[in-house]
DNA sequence: CAGTGGTCTAGACCACGCC
DNA sequence: GCGTGGTCTAGACCACTGA
């Protein structure tokens, strides 16, 4: 273990080893991490200086920590965080919990600007995939997602998609999503959005576009959604 | 000073007792606190203490630390957090600067659900501003903000209004927003927004009802925008 | 140079979960 | 009781700032 070969402070560098391990599946979601004692003891450092660590990572939500019990990787397939990136609500701020269906599924070529965002090469395969979901039995959003294949092999051939498609990247590919990007604008919908949304065309709809991105910093998925602007706001808090 | 009344941690005490000190003006932005010796001095604890108190004011932004300097109590007047709660980009994540005109301002009875916002008495008085921001000298944003009068005297006999209001309110009157709720839909614009924005009436906009919220938990302003879709798209970070 | 915040350590004690 | 994380302390040294 050479953590004397940078310029950064030690708790950084325990930060980006613990990290690294994340990202690299040594430790699993929902896997138990070794004590604090028994981390500094491996990596030479005090226990204080692990700590320091661990709790920057608790703090971007890569961690749970519980006293007296231990320090878990997160999964965000738990209720408290499954739906974190999930910001529709009633006006008024009530919580509201969406049912998916899938409506179809393709592959494609990604265009330039997709092989950008996904920063791979020209070769790119994406999965595209047509989603409506629904609240309360009502059609709520329609959602367009493109996913790089390379990444989530196979992915279009699954049965039964969860709810939460971040569920599933993390469980059966690995993947967790710890961020998201996401740009709110309007629009006048199209006949066969509105269709699906039981609106009449020319309604005005909130649509999002998102750029999921996971524990190593890469865009893994994109998608537009379009949101009836009836029933439902999209619903931030900025601190 | 008696710390240990209660059954929190020495540094929530410590940390309850800085930020009362905020609130109440006792330190006002831009000032420098005492360094960590002397208030852990004062407060009788130890300087690691008063470190993780202010740390978590850092963290939420009420302070700023600069090594070899000192603590400051946040401006949100600074060019770096002034435009934290302004979230308008251009599509693609540019940011833009917006400049800002007064149509109108009146006072007027706070409403049943507007005195339960604001939380206040029956009486309760409010001033409604009308605003439009430009951006690139293109008329963006269609803003009507409301405000408690009993929090800002004679708000609306000022002249000059700043670009920021948040900025009037901590200069002026010693309200810090430190907090902002945002709630988005989509709308088809009516003819006199629509006029202001120089869009046809029946266009699509953005609109957002904010709540903002100052550094004591309360909402002391209320406003509703409506954005121009065409060229700006509402931006936000989820991690 | 003195004074500030930033890092790191070592050790004590507490609160919690589990056996 | 034992092991975990949570709090608190005390002290050392470093890095930055400004007189």
């Amino acid at each position: 273990m050479t953590l004397t070969t940078n310029f950064q402070p030690l708790y950084k560098q325990v930060y980006d080893v613990l990290v690294k391990r994340l990202v690299d599946g040594y430790w699993k979601p929902a896997e138990t991490l070794p004590s604090e004692f028994a981390l500094a003891k491996e990596l030479g450092v005090s226990q204080g200086t692990v700590r320091k660590a661990l709790n920057q990572m608790v703090a971007e939500k890569l961690l749970r920590r519980r006293q007296g019990k231990g320090t878990y990787v997160s999964e965000h397939t738990q209720e408290s965080s499954l739906y974190r990136f999930f910001r529709y609500r009633e006006p008024g701020g009530e919580k509201v919990i969406p049912e998916t269906t899938v409506i179809s599924t393709r592959r494609r070529k990604a265009t330039k600007p997709e092989q950008l965002t996904f920063n791979l090469d020209s070769k790119l395969q994406l999965v595209e995939m047509i989603r409506l979901r629904t609240i309360n039995d009502l059609p709520a959003i329609y959602e367009i997602v493109l996913q790089p294949l390379a990444l989530f092999p196979d992915i279009d051939k699954e049965r039964d998609l969860p709810n939460s498609l971040y569920t599933l990247y993390q469980e059966k590919y690995g993947v967790s999503v710890v961020e998201v990007r996401d740009e709110l604008s309007a629009v006048i919908l199209t006949e066969e959005v509105a269709d699906q949304l039981a609106l009449k065309a020319g309604s005005a709809a909130l649509k999002n576009t998102r750029a999921s991105i996971s524990i190593d910093g890469r865009v893994i998925e994109v998608s537009t959604a379009y949101c009836s602007s009836d029933n439902f706001v999209y619903s931030v808090t900025i601190k």
